[in-house]
RNA sequence: GUGGAUGUAGUUCAGUUGGUUAGAAUGCUAGAUUGUGAUUCUGGAGGUCGCGGGUUCGAGCCCCGUCAUUCACCCCA
């Protein structure tokens, strides 16, 4: 028998991770609760119809698809089995897959249910996605997703707490160096226009080719980006033009001054710069500064589906990809036949953070531990004794436990020690009698004689 | 889907131009100490060297294949 193992990109958490990860978890539920999100969850698969089309050619191909019960062979087509080619047989013999995000498998449910929800509807969900990727460093085939969206209104007073919520969650989290980019989608389709021939609109094709070679700006560098334009066809004219205005540098409002003068012919473009002055007008109102927030042009976001402002978090100095994404998609209800409905939303990486935090070494101690303390023993008779001693213990809300066989008191020590449990009481024979318990500090390695009662005043 | 790196004890890794019985640290376990852990000392267990083939008198080491892991590209949380 081979040693088990599991699928590649998938992980095995332990406690000690468990009690990492539930940290995190804790606090970005807290957080969205706090602002009025209410939980929702989704089966794991959803029929492939559902998911396909909605991620671009890329994103079907990363789709998790399930095989269907039964013999799933017996009634496909012959001609077909003889090509042997899988894309065409995937519709005959699969029609589930796993999820890929959150936001589709919502979408879905805000259709369904459009009869029963109260708009603006805001639902958070934290569950995991799955993606058939290569895995490699902060990429993984299997992780947690944290959304919070807002559907059924355009007001941009939830861009702004999508900030909010976002400096919210990583103060929590004890975050301090990171920077939330933000960019509006209508900022680059002005940009795109400047490409072209004045003023004519690229076609949806070569808008997003456009956007994913200049999302790469800052990884690439300005020549590799140039490069790669060329080689989908921009003329080195549009393209100078671009990054006339891509390599602009200056403050946030200098950067907003210099779009318009840019943008005075494009109706895109002013639109984007005036949805996101608001969105800073409105930080203000709040009276939240706009600290960790950046203005960044060549923000672009892979996902088609975003029309507006679209957000991107990245942990400063450490190299992992952003931990948290969003943005407003005007339309996405509309591929399930429900019209002009506008979202907006974010999504946190549990498993990106889990890794930062981890390289960071920011974990709080006492997200840590297990029992509060551990009750060891010589016999039979203090073993009963104990397990008294721990029911009062329990009652009073401190979290106890029992060595539970009878053995040398140096491996119940032991075992203690491993398990980072902070306290030992000692029973023995003269404890028994006269009820004073010993009660071990085992980081100062310091032991006094107390009373239950005294013990449970003094670690509750 | 494309390219690179690495597979030796539970774990992290040594292993000389190919040469006797493959080592260390750590962990595990027993004891030194019959009521005291994390420090110290002593003993013990633990390896089909990823798998399959080839070269050779001889392979952990060289060659081919294969699987796994990992990093990067594409794309993304």
């Amino acid at each position: 028998m081979d040693k088990p193992t599991i699928p590649k990109g998938t992980r095995d958490f332990g406690p000690a991770q468990m009690a990492k990860r539930q940290f995190i978890f804790y606090n970005i539920r807290k957080v969205f609760q706090k602002y009025g999100f209410q939980p929702l969850e989704t089966p794991a698969m959803e029929n492939l119809s559902t998911l396909t089309g909605k991620y671009g050619d890329e994103g079907d191909q990363l789709l998790f698809k399930i095989l269907s019960s039964g013999d799933y062979l017996k009634d496909v087509d012959a001609s077909k089995l003889e090509t042997r080619n899988s894309k065409l047989l995937t519709s005959e013999i699969s029609e589930k897959g796993l999820r890929y995000d959150l936001t589709v498998p919502f979408a879905r449910y805000v259709v369904m249910n459009r009869g029963e929800i109260t708009f603006p509807f805001k639902r958070y969900q934290i569950q995991p996605v799955w993606r058939a990727d290569r895995p490699q460093k902060g990429r993984y085939r299997e992780f947690y997703q944290c959304d919070a969206d807002v559907v059924g209104t355009d007001s941009l007073i939830c861009e702004a707490e999508i900030v909010l919520m976002i400096k919210e969650v990583f103060k929590l989290l004890g975050i301090k160096d990171f920077t939330i980019k933000i960019n509006h989608r209508a900022i680059l389709s002005g940009l795109a226009e400047l490409t072209g021939s004045q003023n004519a609109s690229l076609p949806a094709g070569r808008e997003s080719s456009l956007f994913v070679a200049i999302d790469k700006l800052d990884k690439i560098g300005e020549e590799k980006v140039k490069e790669e334009l060329r080689s989908h066809g921009f003329e080195d004219l549009g393209i100078d033009s671009v990054f006339g205005i891509l390599s602009f540098r200056g403050s946030t409002q200098q950067k907003i001054d210099f779009l318009k003068s840019k943008f005075s012919n494009s109706e895109k473009g002013k639109k984007g710069i005036a949805d996101f002055e608001e969105v800073l007008s409105l930080l203000r109102s709040y009276g939240v500064g706009v600290d960790n927030v950046e203005f960044d042009i060549s923000l672009a976001r892979g996902l088609s589906y975003y029309t507006g402002c679209i957000f991107e978090v990245k942990i400063n100095n450490v190299a992992i990809g952003s931990v948290s994404g969003g943005g407003r998609y005007d339309n996405l209800t509309g591929v399930f036949g429900l019209l002009d409905v506008s979202g907006v939303g974010i999504s946190f990486g549990v498993d990106r953070l889990y890794d930062a935090m981890e390289e960071l070494k920011i974990f709080p101690k006492e997200a840590q531990v297990s029992s509060k303390v551990m009750i060891a023993h010589f016999d039979d008779a203090t073993l009963r004794y104990a397990l008294g001693v721990a029911n009062q213990l329990r009652e009073s809300g401190i979290s106890t436990e029992v060595y539970p066989d009878v053995t040398k008191l140096k491996k119940q020590l032991d075992y203690a020690n491993k398990k980072e449990i902070p306290y030992v009481i000692v029973v023995g024979s003269d404890e028994m009698k006269d009820g004073m318990l010993t009660l071990k500090d085992m980081e100062e390695g310091e032991q006094e004689k107390l009373l239950v009662n005294d013990i449970v005043l003094k670690l509750k």
